[in-house]
DNA sequence: CGTACTCTTGACCATATTCAAGAGACGTGG
DNA sequence: CCACGTCTCTTGAATATGGTCAAGAGTACG
């Protein structure tokens, strides 16, 4: 793990956030747009391999990421460690610490990320003023638990082959929604132990299984990274319906 | 499955709320308990075993649990089910039914159950007009979130035995929580196969494994629910810290 | 050109599942 | 009051799924 001090600048204003502008999310009022203005503090920019957020510390910012891919986990005591969630650009990051007193899982970056950070004590005040933006914020808490809920389901009930399906087929939807990569194109910096340590299976077991989806010609896998052939496929070997549509906020 | 309609009755006014009254909660200024009171719209009672969700359909009501114990699960198509977690007295459900079109989870009572309705479409008013009752719903989902990042870790990293004794510690110390049960009394009217369910394990194997955490002495496993004998040791044994403590508010 | 990282594969082993059968408690209707 | 069905728990045996160990191959990078 990369543990050097994360680089800090402050150079994107929020009238021409990438994110704003790339059209998959909702525009905001002048007024709210002023009001996030206010809100952040700065840019943090993590080199891949690097980590955002720690379990055990106490963060005094939210995030929003901007670009790139990171993952959130918990581990236990001997190592073992369970990857909960993938984020993407818009997600937000941290309204965990604003409730508990300190972080219950980490952040880790996948690739090289931007995030926006903003100041955790002044989230009542935008609750007070921007209801919209607030309603926003629980929209983005109610569909990270339905993305969970899944997951539990999956790591629960399904079998490695469907479990893996459904992971693959996952991070792809999740990942076109916000044209993170092109049809086809290469996924994500993954490597086979994260989609283990996702899975809740081992890596060697993740592997043969992997290989499987390959040679139903669901999958290529890459060198660190994979690439989908056949997301009906996969979305049928998991029996999965796909991530559902909504038209998204973000913060 | 109950299929019978359940009952429907409006009698307690918020300012008699059993929930307010328990001390476990924080207490609303007027302007909020007179806005509550608007936003109620009755009750639910629903006997043990009937659903109170269901995945695929659109509720247009929001609930929070005044008495009982139920839980949320996700089925495959083939039957096999998981339990994503469970629901207690304060906890609000349905917000995710905001975010989607439909459910992506269903509910049903473990035991008989008391829930005050609230309408979905006044949801926006609330955040408009009291930003702290939006505040703490935004909490509660930041809670869910950490309680099912646990189950997780759970499912996906930990052994049986661990998750079993993960599972009836949390349990118990949830019902601590607000009072459900006195100390060793027995937890719920919950069966071996709920647990199986929620722990992704097989019924059998479930059984074999509740018999050595009672032969450990940690719990005593009684007819549809159990007793805790030693909280201590099940933490020990889930290498869990146990939940995390903070002033909750409710809705 | 060595070192580190990721992927791959085979052999063996552990954990958990499935199948099957039965015991005990409870409630209901004859 | 008894007979019966249902529900939950229990246990053993055979099986399957996935884990662990070990070793090696390919690639990237300094």
């Amino acid at each position: 793990m990369d543990t050097s001090p994360p680089k800090k600048t402050r150079n994107i204003p929020c009238e021409e956030c990438p994110l704003l502008c790339s059209g998959h999310f909702r525009s905001f009022e002048p007024p709210e747009l002023e009001f996030i203005s206010g809100f952040k503090r700065g840019e943090l920019v993590s080199d891949a391999g690097s980590t955002i957020l720690l379990e055990g510390t106490h963060s005094v910012h939210l995030y929003t990421v901007i670009s790139g891919w990171g993952f959130r986990y918990k581990m236990l005591e001997d190592g073992r460690r369970q990857i909960l969630n993938y984020v993407l650009p818009g997600d937000f990051l941290g309204l965990q610490g604003s409730v508990l007193s300190e972080m219950h899982h980490s952040v880790d970056a996948l690739s090289d990320m931007i995030l926006c950070v903003f100041e955790r004590n002044r989230l009542f005040d935008l609750f007070e003023t921007h209801p919209h933006l607030a309603y926003d914020i629980t929209w983005l808490a109610a569909r990270e638990e339905q993305m969970l809920d899944e997951h539990l389901l999956s790591i629960g009930r399904r079998s490695a082959m469907e479990r893996a399906a459904y992971l693959l087929s996952f991070l792809y939807e999740r990942g076109a929604a916000v044209e993170l990569f092109n049809r086809k194109a290469r996924i994500a910096p993954l490597t086979q132990q994260h989609v283990a340590d996702t899975l809740g299976l081992s890596l060697v077991h993740t592997n043969k299984t992997l290989k499987k989806l390959g040679d139903r010609g669901a999958i290529s896998w890459l060198d660190s990274g994979f690439e989908i052939r056949d997301n009906e496929k996969l979305r049928e070997i998991a029996n999965w319906t796909g991530l559902p549509e909504f038209a998204r906020p973000f913060i």
